[in-house]
DNA sequence: CGATACTCCTGACACTGTTCGGAAAACTGA
DNA sequence: TCAGTTTTCCGAACAGTGTCAGGAGTATCG
């Protein structure tokens, strides 16, 4: 069964060995919680899958929600780069869809991060401060764009997140992959638009 | 402990009995899921509130799933006769403002039970035929209600799910309790009954 | 080299959903 | 009232879960 790993050491690294070993943990993670969903998912098959005991994985994560924790921290920081490397047109509606198309491509490719990330739903998790720090840089970084664009009015941008998350969860809920929702956004960017002009005063 | 039941028969009904206690163990499972949420929540646990051991639960129920399956159900029985109840106004935007409170006031007013009827986030579960059915006329009175107004547009009647789903999301998740996406639905149905108009040809 | 930190595992605990087999109670028909 | 059937309930047990305590083994540093 080759179970016995004291034998040969995993890995002979100096100094990143941990962080290293981390970063594989949680990669089987993303892999296990995309299968199986996020609420299925055992620390216990996650050790199968990575070769250690289960007990092992409390020298890298404090309990299974740091687990959880990891992996709130790793989406929003992708969701944040992403954001980062937009270029954000000069004409406030082809931005508005570059924006929403942004957001709803990123909630529409991976159920269980969108689920992870955006809906409470896992019993007793929540997040840390510092994960829920990057999060909060992505609304900011949101609403940054958004009044960039001449949008300052605070109901509006609650409006815009109604829209773009309304088209994610339904695209998720009724059309797992595929397009159904997706191809509303112009649409709807363009019913956002029409409505918000001239109602704001900055 | 006063744990032996059996001296004393727990009720005297004669036929109605088991639908009675099957009503009871609902409503206590009800209960748990609103305060504990909806994955944690076991059975163990509901059984302790109704006073039986985990297995009696059994012959009322097939499995822990049976238990959500009849939740579901129960949600979406009591939406649909509140869609019954609803007097639609000639008025297309106001009856469009009548039908969104209706939907939004229902899921704010119960976080646990919009998860279980709009967010697939339970493991296994999976709504049975005869259950599902009662979510398909649900589904299938809003439409109606809205072709009655005049929008026949299946996109339109995507992007009013849209607007809907997301009104409601955002209001349990980020502001759980309060009305700051309730205050919003009027806005949001002048925009979108902006926008449709003159997209019918029906 | 020895000391110290780190990594990993064995053993165990309390909890979960679920099955089996049997006992007790309730209902049925005479 | 009494026998027979059906319904209801529970004791025991199984495999699974997250987690903790304690102790080996290894890697690193002085």
């Amino acid at each position: 069964m080759a179970k016995k790993t004291a034998i040969e050491p995993r890995r002979d690294r100096r100094h990143a060995r941990h962080q290293a070993t981390k970063r594989e943990i949680l990669d089987a993670a993303w892999q296990m919680v995309r299968v199986a969903g996020v609420n299925a998912f055992s620390l216990r098959a996650l050790a199968r899958a990575v070769n250690m005991e289960p007990q092992s994985l409390y020298t890298y994560f404090a309990s299974k929600n740091s687990v959880y924790d990891h992996l709130f921290a790793d989406g929003n920081r992708e969701l944040l780069t992403r954001f980062d490397r937009l270029e954000v047109s000069d004409d406030p509606r082809s931005a508005l869809r570059a924006v929403a198309n942004l957001f709803v491509t990123f909630a529409a490719e991976d159920q269980a991060r969108y689920e992870l990330l955006f809906l409470r739903t896992i019993p007793n998790f929540e997040p840390s401060p510092e994960s829920y720090a990057i999060a909060v840089q992505v609304f900011s970084k949101g609403r940054a764009i958004l009044t960039g664009l001449g949008l300052c009015n605070d109901a509006d941008f609650d409006l815009w997140t109604v829209l773009v998350s309304g088209l994610s969860s339904q695209q998720l809920a009724n059309d797992p992959g595929g397009d159904r929702y997706v191809k509303l956004i112009d649409d709807a960017v363009a019913m956002f638009a029409e409505h918000v002009i001239g109602n704001q005063d900055c």
